[in-house]
DNA sequence: AACTCGGGGGT
DNA sequence: ACCCCAGAGTT
């Protein structure tokens, strides 16, 4: 990072910014007023996430939960399904402790203090400098992805924003733009300019308030910088789902599960399914719409076979339903959707009449405790993924 | 420093 | 297809 900024273009920057964002700044939900609460909600779901995207949840999310007592006194399971689909869930149950600390020990106001603020589970450098800025107009940074891009062209730096290091050092220079008594509104125009005029592909250069004195326009490289690293590709992962159909008393419901309380997609529900290991996707893979063929056979018997070793539960697959593709950043899940139902018969049931009973065993003997029977109307209550959301729509209509 | 953690929109 | 998004936590 240079160490020296030509004053005269920051200075500019500064100012010409800032009136061009007190002009055309967007009448968002969070800019309603400046309540601590309704801003550190706000700058929790923009995080990896676009305006146009949070908007709807942030007006649900604080039509529920309008304080922070209110988020701090929810049930959990009401906070993540208010969250469902908007990805990173972490960051809803990391709001609610900090709602839950800032209740406790201090007194349910969002303390005006930076290191109390960062102190809070899921605020890091740049949710601290968002609030401390836009929540109170203290002169702190709050430097994200817009930020970084805006900055690297204008003063042309070359440094690999996928840096942590990098991030360090564009927040010093981004504390020295502030104007004096004017933190919130700076920090937003950066940002404001970042997603409306100086955006990642092809920036829109003419109407920008401050490309007079930007370096990357004068070298005609704005849209080679910033740099960035490559993410790695995310990985394949083969997987293999069952909408297991129930019978007696659980005809037509199915059987849904919650995964562990941390790691991907904690505690949500979802349909049970396996990783395929590496040398049975042929196997898989051949196993087609076709309706009974000796390749279908056999990734049922694999399927029965695996499902039992892995969960307990004895399953008799019928038919392949669909496939489904979900990619998250680091892993690509491809997947494989069959219909089932449990395997009534090779535990002994010799009747229909048997078929109640046998199920609830399951539910109260056998059937492990995240396991449970739903019909459509429980996807009211419960708190999906959208990969499966999207899947039992399908299985239902 | 590298990896984990969602999901969708823009190009 | 690929990139990126008002990033943070863990290892």
């Amino acid at each position: 990072m240079e160490a020296i900024h030509n004053e005269e273009a920051k200075s500019y920057f500064s100012r010409e910014l800032l009136t061009w964002y007190r002009r055309i700044k967007r009448d968002l939900p969070w800019r309603m007023n400046q309540d601590p609460y309704r801003v550190w909600v706000s700058e929790i779901m923009l995080q990896q996430t676009r305006v146009d995207t949070v908007i709807p949840y942030y007006e649900r999310f604080m039509n529920k939960f309008p304080t922070v007592r209110a988020l701090a006194e929810a049930p959990e399971e009401e906070v993540l399904k208010c969250w469902e689909g908007l990805g990173y869930y972490s960051r809803a149950r990391n709001l609610q402790a900090g709602a839950r600390e800032v209740v406790q020990r201090y007194g349910g106001i969002v303390p005006d203090d930076k290191a109390a603020v960062a102190g809070l589970k899921g605020v890091g450098p740049y949710t601290t400098g968002a609030i401390m800025s836009i929540a109170f107009n203290r002169p702190e940074p709050a430097v994200d992805g817009n930020v970084m891009r805006v900055l690297s062209r204008y003063f042309c730096l070359e440094d690999d924003i996928a840096k942590p290091a990098t991030r360090v050092g564009i927040e010093k220079l981004a504390q020295s733009l502030i104007p004096k008594g004017a933190a919130g509104d700076f920090n937003q125009a950066l940002m404001e300019l970042g997603a409306l005029v100086c955006t990642p592909k092809s920036p829109s250069c003419l109407p920008c308030p401050v490309m007079e004195h930007c370096s990357a326009r004068w070298a005609g490289r704005e849209t080679e910088l910033p740099i960035k690293t490559k993410a790695k590709p995310p990985r394949p992962e083969k997987r293999v789902a069952v909408i297991i159909t129930g019978t007696g008393a659980y005809e037509g419901k199915i059987l849904v599960r919650q995964r562990p309380d941390t790691g991907l997609l904690a505690q949500m529900w979802e349909l049970p399914h396996l990783l395929v290991p590496k040398d049975q996707e042929p196997l898989i893979d051949a196993a087609d719409q076709s309706e009974s063929n000796a390749s279908t056979a056999e990734a049922g018997e694999w399927l029965t076979r695996s499902m039992e070793a892995e969960t307990g539960l004895l399953i008799r697959p019928d038919r392949w339903l669909m496939d489904a593709d979900h990619v998250f950043s680091h892993i690509h899940w491809k997947m494989r959707i069959y219909l089932a139902d449990l395997g009534l018969d090779a535990i002994g049931a010799t009747g229909a009449s048997l078929a109640a009973e046998t199920a609830a065993a399951y539910e109260t003997g056998s059937l492990r405790s995240e396991y449970r029977w739903i019909g459509p109307e429980d996807m009211e209550t419960l708190a999906f993924p959208n990969v499966f959301i999207r899947i039992l729509r399908e299985y239902w209509t």
